[in-house]
DNA sequence: ATGTCTCAGGGACTGAGA
């Protein structure tokens, strides 16, 4: 079981690259970020044709999230359930597994700008409301898996210029100290249960060279519940498509599950 | 270096968001 995470920031423009993608991982689940794009609009057919199914919230514009799975997905769940939130960021899902069903939350955590800002403050809300209803999630489905774009770099490793990013935003001690309380759940970053690459991370400003030179932040993450994290066999961030011509900023993370 | 990319509105470029 192959399941993976990929901003894509904006699916129109990416849609080809994510075709490719899907032939050449051939993953069993992926989790879409920043489609901008609404539910109407979702390309269901090409994505049919390359084997897959999808539940997607989208929106005009900004965010819109999907769970990609080779067959339809079940008991979607859009959006926190009592979080009023007009931004479409979370979808969850149960998808088919030969070991059992899995449940997929795909999540688009807000970016929050800077420290100083509202953007900031709606952040942190929104993972506290997160947390809560993962909460019962996990008791409800043992086997569930987080994925998507976190906007947060957990240690100070997952960033490339630590003394640069210290307290600012995707780096700050709440944002991190809110990363611990979804690992305080039970879940698992499973990129740190195997040997890694020094420097690896899984986003590169678009500007000042930033992928060139390696100026990243790995802030995509695949969290495993516990039962599913003793099954998790690989972790990798796959950066060919960063490489591309008009690449998202972002690179896909994939694990794999026995 | 306010450095790049995407989208919307409106019909060229600017602003928002990341």
């Amino acid at each position: 079981m192959k399941i993976a995470t990929w901003n894509v920031n904006s699916l129109k423009v990416r849609l080809p690259q994510v075709l490719d993608w899907l032939a050449a991982q051939r993953p069993d689940v992926l989790c879409l970020q920043e489609l901008k794009l609404e539910d109407k609009d979702f390309p269901l057919g090409e994505i049919a044709a390359a084997g897959y199914r999808a539940a997607v919230s989208g929106q005009k514009t900004y965010n819109g999230v999907a769970i990609l799975a080779r067959h339809e997905p079940q008991d979607i769940q859009r959006g926190i359930p009592g979080f009023d939130d007009i931004q479409q960021r979370i979808i969850g899902a149960t998808v088919d597994d030969p070991s059992g069903p899995l449940r997929i939350v795909c999540a688009y955590i807000p970016n929050g700008q800077s420290v100083d800002s509202d953007k900031y403050q709606y952040k942190l809300r929104w993972l506290t409301a997160l947390t809560a209803w993962l909460r019962g999630e996990l008791e409800k489905y043992p086997r569930l898996a987080l994925l998507g774009d976190y906007n947060i770099a957990p240690e100070d490793r997952d960033v490339h210029d630590p003394e640069a990013w210290k307290n600012q935003v995707l780096c700050s001690e709440p944002e991190r100290d809110a990363f611990r309380a979804l690992i305080g759940l039970g879940l698992s970053d499973v990129f740190r249960r195997f040997e890694q690459p020094e420097k690896s991370y899984s986003w590169w400003d678009y500007r000042m060279m930033g992928f060139r030179r390696n100026r990243g932040l790995r802030i995509d993450h695949i969290l495993c519940s516990q039962t599913l994290a003793e099954h998790c066999t690989t972790c990798t961030i796959d950066k060919t498509p960063r490489k591309l011509e008009r690449p998202s900023d972002h690179a896909p993370v994939i694990a794999e599950l026995d």
